[in-house]
DNA sequence: GTACCTACCAAACGTTTGTTATGTACGTCC
DNA sequence: GGACGTACATAACAAACGTTTGGTAGGTAC
């Protein structure tokens, strides 16, 4: 549980996952150094060790988030075989993205509370355009990929396209965050699913 | 500029007009009563004059912008005549929804800015909860009219469609204001009718 | 004129917060 | 063993915040 000493990284990374703990549950207004500390049973002078400010702490625990969520195991596109289309793996990366697990719901829950202090810090809001854009980046690539295999139709650029996609999950996201009962996973998934076949 | 005095409901909405351009200017993490109260040259007397508490008084501010929203004049509306169908209708509800304009670029934040507020308190989650329930009824009104009149097709149930299009033009409203200068709206609007034919 | 109400102001209060300063304990190296 | 660095804890500090308190001014009714 506590890393070894002198394992400095790994000692951050587990100050990261607290953040993660205490802005999935208390959001970004209640994302107090003390709170952190409180929740790895430690004191503000452990985080402030590791990390030289509050916004440091902030802008870490994000960067990492992405980072796993981008590196972690793929439930849904291991799932998808290499002999699948294009069409699957974009469709297994858009699942991907939905709160379609407690886990899902959690890493959403931090993403959507992260854009009301992104919007205000340029230096956060440069940070979630360039995620969002690389986002569209790679659907860019499988709805190309699915262009070429016959698998999708339409006159519309493969960049629109994957503009519309990555609209229509996030859009979907904070719908299921607010409405949980009338947006289960079952229901987002045929959401998604009908809105690829419109493709 | 000050309403007469004894218009006290007159006087609650140039507060929450101040609330709105705080919010829209600095976050929900910037809203403070001082913040307030000097964008009404004021002091904080004032606004706890008219609100027990900051609760109140943002409670106030976003169901006033709601109202505001749902009764102001509509630009893409009102250039719809009677004789249009349904699917125009539904267009222009949707395009309504979208930061076309500074005016709805401003809106626009300080809803995306509410989430991670509404996201930890209850009542405000219930708030939103509702407001995006009754706007999917209204959407969906809207396509049960298209689908009378011929102007939809599609096998999926008028209340997937409707929660859908919501999704679709939420995720869109999250990327422009991350991205503007990629989102212009022009492509926001394109997006959307290319969108709307995939129906 | 007096009493009461409304509309604010200014200051104080109590609490919370991020940050800084100081200290102890432990491990490593010479 | 001493010096140094790392890893924290604790306490204090300064600032900010929402709320409360006490006050003045103006308007209205009697």
């Amino acid at each position: 549980m506590t890393p070894a000493r002198g394992d400095h990284d790994a000692r951050r990374s587990d100050v990261s996952a607290a953040v993660w703990r205490v802005l999935a549950d208390r959001g970004f207004g209640g994302l107090t150094l003390r709170a952190v500390a409180a929740e790895l049973n430690a004191s503000t002078g452990l985080l402030t060790h590791y990390f030289p400010n509050k916004r440091a702490l902030l802008a870490y625990a994000l960067d990492l988030l992405d980072r796993h969520n981008l590196e972690r195991p793929r439930p849904a596109a291991e799932r998808t075989s290499s002999a699948d289309g294009g069409r699957a793996l974009l469709r297994a990366v858009l699942l991907d993205i939905l709160p379609l697990t407690p886990d899902g719901v959690a890493g959403n829950r931090i993403w959507v509370g992260s854009w009301d202090a992104a919007l205000t810090d340029p230096e956060l809001a440069a940070d979630h355009a360039a995620r969002y854009r690389r986002a569209r980046e790679r659907l860019t690539g499988l709805v190309a990929q699915a262009r070429e295999q016959g698998e999708l139709a339409g006159e519309a650029s493969v960049e629109e396209v994957a503009a519309g996609a990555q609209s229509f999950v996030l859009g979907l996201v904070v719908q299921a965050l607010f409405a949980p009962d009338e947006f289960p996973p079952e229901r987002q998934v045929e959401l998604l699913d009908r809105y690829l076949d419109g493709l």
